[in-house]
DNA sequence: GTGTCACTTTGCGTTGCCGCAAAGATAAAG
DNA sequence: CTTTATCTTTGCGGCAACGCAAAGTGACAC
């Protein structure tokens, strides 16, 4: 399927690109609708392809050798994902579930050192993406390093809200499911802990809770339980 | 200062390049002692360099706003640092300071952009490395937030065995000054709880320690402490 | 409707690790 | 050599968070 280059030409990544290079590189594309629960790829597979979320959202999460789960990211629509050639890596480090019907855009994994070395451009703004995943790693480092269980809860809620936050009756719904099992492996915790923080914060009126669901109320408290400092 | 190009030839970084353009980059780099202790760039600083370590080894480290530091990592030899540019940071995210004597390399960051348009190559390679320190941060936000302590810190030890182990006497010697205080820093835990562990390893013969010292006797024994199952 | 399944909440006992404190060791400086 | 500063070790009390267990709740299928 051709995708209208529209769609993707204001996309970080896209940047400064020449219109005839997107056009090309859009042509060599397919799309593709991905409903819920879907796994897009899975981890330690081969790496064919690499993708970008036009639609919906994913959860790319990866398993220790205990069997444990971690959540590595969300990733939201506009986001490059699965571009493990670009990391030198054969395999794909982690499983992609989309969390709600989406909708992804994909290209060989083979074109990609073409794609880069005919497109500079492009290169530089893939190396500020996965700059940014790496800033985002470190600071989720320092967290986990330094700060106790409800300051990360709280930070981890915040991201949530701002990248994923629909408005709703002066609040910010989180607008896809989320189970605190989910939250739990965002934070390295237990969906126990987890559980406990959102029922204090609710009785405090500052989030509501559900089933799968939730529902920021007060941004600024928990900005002030995430920093109590600034 | 002119740089001899077979120095760095072999580095990942400038794997495929053309001679030519090796010899045209190394001309606007500049070579520098640092002693130990000095610090080559702070945190927050506004990044006018990026920077090739070629002898010695740093350490850098974040501090968060309560005053508690955090070791992001330390470079070895042929480790490239300092790359905010690369990252579309204005600034340097954290501090570098000389664990040795070291011997460093640098080019203006202004050079950073048009050296990368005119490489691809050297696009890809830099996109590599900084994916490999990606894969690095996961690696370790996957152990804080599933393993215990004493795994953590095993897996620290043998990684700076790895990196920075010379042979001596049947064992391992980690050829820089190091603290129970930075391995705290590096694991997230505090001086107190890895003067513990190690001494308790030391106990069975695993490690031998020190002021500032560390020798690893026994690395399959701390490879099943950081690993129990494989 | 009713049953089933997945997710959530809450209680309670346990514990791994921290935080404080003080003493011991080692290296460098005078 | 003595002094000083830094790093390390060890003890002990406390608590945050885990692990287990069981009950509660909503969503969905039939």
């Amino acid at each position: 399927m051709a995708i209208d280059t529209s769609v993707v030409r204001n996309l970080p990544l896209f940047r400064k690109l020449e219109p005839a290079e997107l056009t090309r590189l859009m042509a060599r594309a397919t799309a593709r609708r991905v409903p819920m629960g879907e796994v897009v790829f899975e981890q330690g597979a081969t790496a064919h392809a690499f993708f970008l979320l036009l639609h919906g959202r994913l959860k790319v999460s990866q398993v220790t050798q205990e069997g444990q789960q971690v959540m590595v990211r969300v990733v939201h629509p506009g986001d490059l994902f699965g571009f493990a050639r670009a990391l030198n890596r054969p395999d794909y480090p982690g499983t992609a579930r989309a969390a709600v019907d989406s909708v992804i855009v994909s290209w060989p994994m083979a074109d990609w050192d073409a794609v880069v070395e005919n497109n500079p451009r492009l290169a530089i703004n893939a190396m500020q993406t996965i700059g940014e995943r790496l800033d985002e790693a470190h600071t989720r480092l320092r967290e986990m390093s330094t700060q106790e269980v409800e300051r990360r809860v709280a930070h981890a809620v915040l991201r949530l809200a701002e990248k994923a936050g629909r408005p709703e009756g002066g609040g910010l719904r989180i607008d896809f499911p989320i189970t605190r099992q989910d939250i739990a492996e965002m934070t390295g915790t237990t969906l126990h802990t987890v559980s406990r923080i959102l029922s204090a914060w609710e009785g405090q009126g500052l989030v509501e809770g559900g089933r799968q669901k939730l529902m920021v109320n007060d941004t600024a408290a928990l900005a002030r339980i995430a920093d109590p400092e600034s």
